[in-house]
DNA sequence: TGCGAGTTTGCTGTCAATGCATTAACCTCT
DNA sequence: AGAGGTTAATGCATTGACAGCAAACTCGCA
């Protein structure tokens, strides 16, 4: 549980009128895209809704698909924290499981609107597939980093980078083999936890051995 | 070198002249790229250069970037070619590894002039990252499917996903950092094909030893 | 030779995204 | 409080990817 220590006491009244205003458009956005389908909606539609001009929804999002992730970096915040604090006697994977429950943990926390929206969509709309894996890909590259800082006698950088790509690729292949075609059955988020742990477990295994050698 | 036993004695005029024309269109797609770029190239442009009208290109490739993936199953191909024809006594990962090495050797995908420009192109053009990893998605699910039916007593569905994922990601991952390196020199196959093998052999490593050589 | 399926193109329309210029809304400092 | 600077909001015009439609064309084959 880091605080950050930056000075953010008052937001002023541009900086809130600011926030609600993208609150707003998420908001429309997530309504419309579950209604009638993301490629049936346009940007102006999503303006529209959140009472902006059309223009200005580009001054939020730099792209209609953008406003499909409002909050990509926090996952890759919570693998970094997780990394950061490790016992020094955890190895790299060890390390690595663990950060896959803090984002878990702190998925469970936040649930934007827009995430069902957007897991229903990742299977049927190509751009949000194709948007999906890049931001995937920007939180591997950095778990790479932040790993090999962690561990610098370990992992040289290609190794780290492909324990990352390892890891990222494992846990989003049985969230897709989960996930299947209709979405989660609701009150299996718990059992879905496990069934990903164990399987992205298994698909690590022969790290385990390898990076503490 | 697998020949295929399809009845296609010899393809009419049509169809020859609409390989020819697709040839073309990538030739110079790769061309126009390698010298301006991917954004700054239009459809037009690339048409023009091969010398047929711009709404012609959609008749042959879906969109923009499906011209820089154009035989992008010859990868699922190969893929599932090596798992059918498996020794029964391999294991599930040895089946993966052996699938693996032959995705990195096949000539197919890699030998296409698209090649070495689509490999530059990823690290800086947002689009093509995103294509580039939809494709690779496509074909970590067919492997994963693949896998699955060669061995349904051991893996179920999820961790035959999770497997297929943590190696082809794995082996991206390593690739992505070393070309994040020192990029790619040459437009030559060759090149690119030996900076695959590298991250394939960098990336399975662990697995190598763990499945004993 | 002539019909019919498959192709090529141009035209028109839609929509995302960007550049530019203008105006309105805050914020800060005195 | 009010001037002056800054940031945000918008409108307008434009470019470029695509899709639908219909006319002109090209091959394959009877």
């Amino acid at each position: 549980m880091a605080r950050h220590e930056t000075a953010a006491p008052e937001p002023s009244l541009r900086e809130r009128k600011r926030a609600r205003t993208r609150r707003a458009l998420i908001e429309a956005a997530a309504e419309l895209f579950e209604r009638q389908g993301y490629e049936e909606t346009t940007v102006a539609e999503i303006a529209a809704a959140a009472e902006i001009g059309t223009r200005t929804f580009f001054g939020y999002f730099a792209s209609k698909e953008d406003i499909l992730f409002p909050d990509s970096d926090a996952r890759a915040r919570a693998t970094i924290a997780a990394i950061a604090d490790r016992d020094p006697a955890e190895g790299p994977v060890d390390v690595l499981l663990r950060a896959l429950d803090a984002i878990a943990e702190s998925d469970a926390d936040m649930v934007s609107p827009m995430a069902g929206v957007r897991m229903r969509l990742f299977h049927t709309v190509p751009a949000v597939r194709g948007k999906a894996l890049q931001v995937q890909l920007a939180a591997q590259r950095e778990i790479a980093r932040e790993l090999q800082v962690a561990f610098p006698d370990e992992l040289d950088r290609v190794t780290a980078a492909a324990l990352a790509g390892g890891l990222t690729g494992a846990v989003s292949g049985a969230l897709d083999a989960l996930i299947g075609e209709d979405g989660i059955d609701g009150a299996d988020a718990d059992n879905v936890r496990t069934r990903v742990r164990q399987a992205t477990e298994a698909a690590l295994r022969p790290w385990r051995q390898a990076a503490g050698q």
